[in-house]
DNA sequence: GATAAAGGATACCACAATAGTATCATTTAT
DNA sequence: ATAAATGATACTATTGTGGTATCCTTTATC
């Protein structure tokens, strides 16, 4: 299992990467040059950043992407929920069949728990806090 | 993402079923009347159960299985490690390209926290307490 | 205005992991 | 002997992840 998957892990490179710069655009070809990641798959990713509010983008010569929003406000959660689209640990794992009580079971109870602690972590690790 | 993949699903719900026997031997045509699982699958998650010390094995007629533990002494941990072998959450996400600091990568740090609360909490949840 | 350098959109492909099947061999109660 | 069970193992199908390729639109600059 894996939490960060490729997607994740290289948006996050390429958000390091781009909050460093204080503001200044950056272009693919520099990204590309300094993070070797493969050129297509990053724009696909970029795209979808941009597509989701986290990076603003500037076509034409000389464009390229930057923060839409301070490093601070950025969260891995962001993250998981655009490239694991609404994951969740806790599917109704028996399908009601073997439920130990209806109302409410427990193995339910004990992953949802699991689940909000995850996420309640994941949404206090912002980009700035790792480029600290 | 997922958390509990099909086989530590059906492992679940067939250990569930075969603890609430209290010892007597549970052959496989009976677990799949039951639990409607594929045959098939359900006998080769069965037999993995069994090579890895959860489950013991009768052969021959009249045979089948039965726990090989107290049901209070298997836990969700267990079979992660059975059917996701070796997970873990915190691979070496930057291949040290952009590690804050070189000696306590912040992310990873944080990862592993997550990871150390997520198996701490599955290696409580037992078979026993599922079907208490 | 032509051109080149950027991103936008979208369809496609490759590989690996998950989910599930099929077959034959071995054991054992009757 | 036979039938009912598991053991072992190889195979197949489906899905998800990771990655490409192509064509279109926008814009700075000459
Ligand atoms: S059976 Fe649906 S969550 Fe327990
Ligand atoms: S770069 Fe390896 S864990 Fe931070």
């Amino acid at each position: 299992m894996k939490l960060i998957t490729r997607d994740t892990d290289y948006a996050l490179r390429a958000l390091c990467f781009i909050a460093k710069k204080n503001g200044k655009i950056v272009a693919v070809p520099e990204l590309v040059r300094e993070l070797k990641i493969p050129r297509p798959f990053l724009r696909k990713i970029l795209q979808s950043l941009h597509k989701h509010g986290v990076l603003s983008a500037y076509k034409g010569a000389g464009g390229g992407f930057k923060l839409a929003k301070p490093a601070k406000r950025i969260f891995l959660f962001d993250l998981l929920a655009i490239y694991q689209q609404d994951w969740h640990l806790n599917e109704c794992l028996f399908k009601k069949m073997l439920c130990p009580n209806v109302r409410k079971c427990a193995l339910k109870k004990k992953i949802d728990k699991i689940e909000r602690f995850v996420k309640k972590e994941l949404s206090l690790i912002s980009i700035a806090s790792l480029i600290g």
